[in-house]
DNA sequence: GCCTCTTATCGAAAATTATCGATAAATTCG
DNA sequence: CGAATTTATCGATAATTTTCGATAAGAGGC
């Protein structure tokens, strides 16, 4: 079941996929299948770790991303319910 | 049959959907089941005339809405196969 | 407790975006 | 042609966002 969402998460989720870097952050942890941690972006993108963690900070916030703390680390992951509803706020538009 | 976007459009497309006052552009337009013009979004939203243009170029820049010049006015109208395109990229992430 | 690893937060600078008033451009009407 | 209507563009300013380095905070291992 995903949730309905308001205008305010609709803009909120919209400027979080807004951004180049944050767009290959979630498709990088799609293709992982599973989740990655703050490290693994990093390496991935060229870009320090403050600027990385506040990209997920942003997804986060919008909740297209599921941070789970674990140990030292934490784990993004995607919140497929927060993209089913929002694609489904799209289609309305179709 | 909606096109395949890229990642520099589907950018391009969540920044122009992320603004309360686009939002509420598009939702109107979609109400009037037809089109709008630019004096109609000047009337509903609380922005100047010039705003209100920037605004509907970005949209129309991303495609999400197809402009049309009738006379001297512009018709913009909803670009529905661009809001199908990028339903079908969020639904990936689903 | 101390050292290491990992991520978050802070403060500042640079870049981008939003907003406005003024004005130009395109078109219709008389 | 001149006046009126509608939208686009320009230039400036305000607001927001991005980015970084430095530093703090949380957690595990010795």
């Amino acid at each position: 079941m995903n949730a309905l969402l308001d205008f305010k998460k609709i803009e909120k989720i919209s400027k979080a996929l807004g951004d180049c870097y944050r767009l290959k952050i979630i498709e990088a942890i799609r293709k992982e299948q599973d989740w990655m941690q703050c490290g693994d972006i990093v390496d991935m993108l060229r870009l320090s770790q403050s600027t990385v963690s506040h990209h997920l900070k942003q997804l986060t916030d919008a909740e297209l991303l599921i941070a789970e703390r674990d140990g030292r680390k934490t784990r993004y992951m995607l919140n497929k319910d927060v993209f089913a509803g929002f694609a489904k706020f799209i289609q309305a538009y179709d």
